[in-house]
DNA sequence: CGATCAATTGACTTAGCTCAAAGCATGTGG
DNA sequence: CCACATGCTTTGAGCTAAGTCAATTGATCG
């Protein structure tokens, strides 16, 4: 929770409002492949405390059918994500991997920040960050092609999970190819072959099947034309 | 600048911050092709008071070089954009016809809403908002279709134009094809092979340039697989 | 040590890009 | 008011990157 606090910059201001909304936070863990509950009723706010998830938008279709749940986001330990309900467009959160994550109502949770601007201040920045994030990344998708986003996911990763911006790095992918290549909006085989080509280049190893050797993120960020 | 209070809701507030933020408002008007002067020092918050205008993403590369400046999305009367200066992946406004707006400092801005948090939260529910359709539309981006695209496109102006969700309507495209296939990640060619396949499918026609009449706007939202 | 599911590789198809050549609007000068 | 010039738009003919279908390999776990 102190994690949470520092998240938000709850130091700018009351800690009563801190208490307030740890009043009504939902303290969550999930193991990997659970689906956060879904609240029809009310929009949520979503602060993760550890692990990794994915943000899928939520098909139409009742039932069963598969037919266009595609992962819009991946989300890591200090994200606050935004997962709507059902009728706007709905969207839903699955874990990757063991997760712990603390939930808000998004009402309530602006009615109390409310009386604390310097909080209200926080969020509206980091959305507005998250907005340009997502803008520069959908350009990208219009007009990049196979290899510049393996890159530059890549790249993202690497700092992510690991908080490296050059040089070498290694790390544990949480997600299969299959989440990989729904969020670029390519498919398994597409990723698995640059995978491959990457790895003839020297650029990547991969000794398991989810870890991952950068061995020149510096190279890969060319390489991603970013 | 009536609008412009309801826009963000200032009747929630006090009328006293609705003064201030009009006094550090700059009121402004571009001619089509203008690009809104660019200000290095500071995030903008503009206010679209009336007309049609493009937001490009901020290629690199300080001087002529036309390589990679993108269109993000097309904004009209009524929408609040954020451009941000150049060293946090800057973007920049380019009107598309002739364009009312008033442009803020961010910081200033905030400061000042801070002082209404009614203000600051219809803002952040604003970019939340934003934030939801943009990853809708970047979801789309990856998994659709040039049709799909085209259709959604279509659908899309025809509301956010002329308002209207459902049968006829007719208007004028501010953008030429160059635009759209920019903002859709398409080239002119396929964007007009688009154009011409609906017209031969009577769902489209297009009397001059820039004029397009939808003669099934559901038969497109079906198209467009939304 | 198999059983199972993810990842890789291969062969083939295709949507959309590139290059190139007309067609049409829109605007300007005679 | 008409002829021409310019810049959009449309159309055509390949080409290529990525998708599809299908088979194989390899990892992970009971």
């Amino acid at each position: 929770m102190a994690a949470f606090r520092a998240a938000i910059r709850f130091d700018q201001g009351s800690g009563e409002v801190a208490d307030q909304l740890c009043a009504i936070g939902e303290y969550l863990s999930l193991a990997p492949g659970d689906e956060l509950a879904v609240d029809t009723d009310d929009d949520r706010l979503i602060y993760i405390a550890s692990g990794a998830a994915k943000l899928l938008s939520q098909a139409r279709s009742g039932s069963g059918m598969q037919a266009g749940s595609h992962v819009l986001a991946f989300q890591f330990a200090g994200d606050i994500v935004s997962v709507l309900r059902k009728p706007a467009g709905g969207s839903s959160l699955v874990a990757l991997s063991e997760v712990d994550l603390i939930a808000f109502s998004a009402n309530q949770f602006l009615d109390i920040a409310q009386g604390d601007p310097a909080v209200l201040r926080a969020v509206l920045v980091k959305s507005l960050d998250s907005l340009q994030r997502t803008r520069t990344r959908m350009m990208h998708l219009g007009h990049q092609t196979a290899r510049q986003r393996i890159a530059g996911f890549l790249v993202s990763m690497a700092d992510r999970i690991c908080g490296c911006t050059g040089g070498k790095c290694e790390f544990l992918l949480p997600m299969g190819r299959s989440d990989i290549g729904d969020s670029l909006g390519l498919t398994i085989e597409t990723v698995s072959r640059q995978f491959t080509d990457l790895r003839k280049e020297g650029l990547v190893s991969t000794p398991s099947r989810s870890m991952v050797c950068l061995t020149d993120i510096d190279a890969l960020k060319r390489e991603a034309g970013t």
